[in-house]
DNA sequence: TAAATTAACGTATCAATTACATTTATTATA
DNA sequence: TATAATAAATGTAATTGATACGTTAATTTA
């Protein structure tokens, strides 16, 4: 029998661990969010992290997997723990500790007829509406996060689609940072990390003279990963 | 009436959180590690990170306090959020996830008589015995996490005492680190952070010159915290 | 007063970051 | 078919920060 979140009956004595993810999405220059309708009492209704309970025979990143998979389809996407969420009062009428994870997507690749089916909505990130809970402070503990990351491991890769331009990468981290870079410094440093491959392509959706496509290299990102290189960029 | 480990009864379809602590010292140019023994059903006796179980009236980050005082009798210790180790079958006989904390703490400030009542004691790093469940990886984990994290914030402060030198506090980088440090560069980058307040005093307990001692600027090493700087040392 | 010991200091070289302006490829339209 | 419009692509000089390296200073003990 499966099991659903209607099957949990709450208990006063016990202690509930959830798991509530953080996805973010890059589209047309903004960095977004996915979010949906809670979907247990008490405040169900209310605007909520993609969340869920963690089930007694799963660990607590396959339940993150589970609502992910269930809310877009997808799989094998980025995502990380942020923190635990573990004050004693922070669910009304009963004990519940949240373990946040934060996701980057690709999002283009999502399943929409899938979001639209569960009511999940793309907010840009400087419209999100009040969360339930503390959900709000999981986003921006999320962003500092990934703009703490992005130093050292080059997030932008998760987020963008396979092909991509220079000019997209750096719209990408003017959105995370939040502000303009110089094009010319930033492709250099880019090019520096050598884990880009030049495509024989142009993508000329957004100018006349079009942009050289990029693809990047995945053993090479991966050594670069390991090694903790340094992508300050000012 | 006073609830004690004794008092849980475990069930079987509960889920039960717990929090460890990689508790950090540092002494004589060693890292140590304070550990004792398990006192839980399955493996009691097994050396293991100082925890406990969540209780359901306390936050988690309050669990790790109270079990942090009640072994070493120190409160308001620098103490932060590690991760969670969440696999369904990482305790045997019951369903139990881990947060992680790791503590940084002042090696000459314990309440001695408390930890050897308790029966705990500091390992140099290196020296780690195997530990119950998967403590060994959150020592790993805590370890790498002070590493990257030492690049940024200057986590020598927690654990060196009040007053110190700055050869003591390179002593302290070098057993992170694994590595020699070139004195004259490491003394001229951490006085270029201008935290650092010189003394009058000198401590001659290593060399017939005496170094002097310093103690460090809480207000300016605060405002450095926030803006994030950058402390890479080679 | 000589020997021993660690602390303290400065500089020159190299590498990385920053600031900044022009030309190029292409398409649409006059 | 020539021209206008647009964003992409490129280079260099100045500045800043990181690294490598050897000598002198302060103090105690013998």
């Amino acid at each position: 029998m499966k099991i659903t979140e209607k099957d949990y009956y709450i208990q006063e004595d016990k202690m509930y661990v959830a798991t509530d993810c953080v996805i973010f999405g890059f589209d047309e220059g903004n960095l977004k969010l996915l979010i949906f309708k809670r979907r247990v009492k008490p405040l169900m209704g209310t605007w909520s992290l993609i969340g869920s309970f963690v089930r007694l025979q799963e660990d607590v990143s396959e339940a993150a997997e589970r609502v992910l998979k269930e809310i877009t389809g997808l799989e094998n996407v980025f995502m990380e723990e942020l923190k635990t969420y573990g004050t004693a009062n922070r669910d009304p009428g009963y004990r519940c500790i949240s373990i946040a994870q934060y996701a980057l997507i690709r999002i283009g690749e999502y399943d929409k007829e899938l979001v639209e089916r569960h009511g999940a909505h793309w907010y840009d990130i400087d419209d999100v509406p009040n969360l339930v809970l503390e959900h709000n402070q999981m986003v921006e503990d999320a962003l500092a996060r990934i703009r703490r990351k992005a130093r050292y491991k080059p997030i932008g890769f998760e987020l963008l689609p396979q092909k991509f331009t220079i000019p997209q990468l750096q719209r990408l981290y003017e959105a995370v940072y939040q502000k303009k870079l110089d094009a010319r410094n930033f492709r250099k440093k880019v090019l520096s990390l050598n884990v880009l491959i030049k495509l024989d392509e142009k993508d000329k959706s957004t100018s006349r003279r079009g942009a050289f496509l990029y693809k990047f290299d995945k053993s090479k990102y991966k050594k670069l990963q390991e090694s903790g290189f340094n992508f300050e960029i000012s």
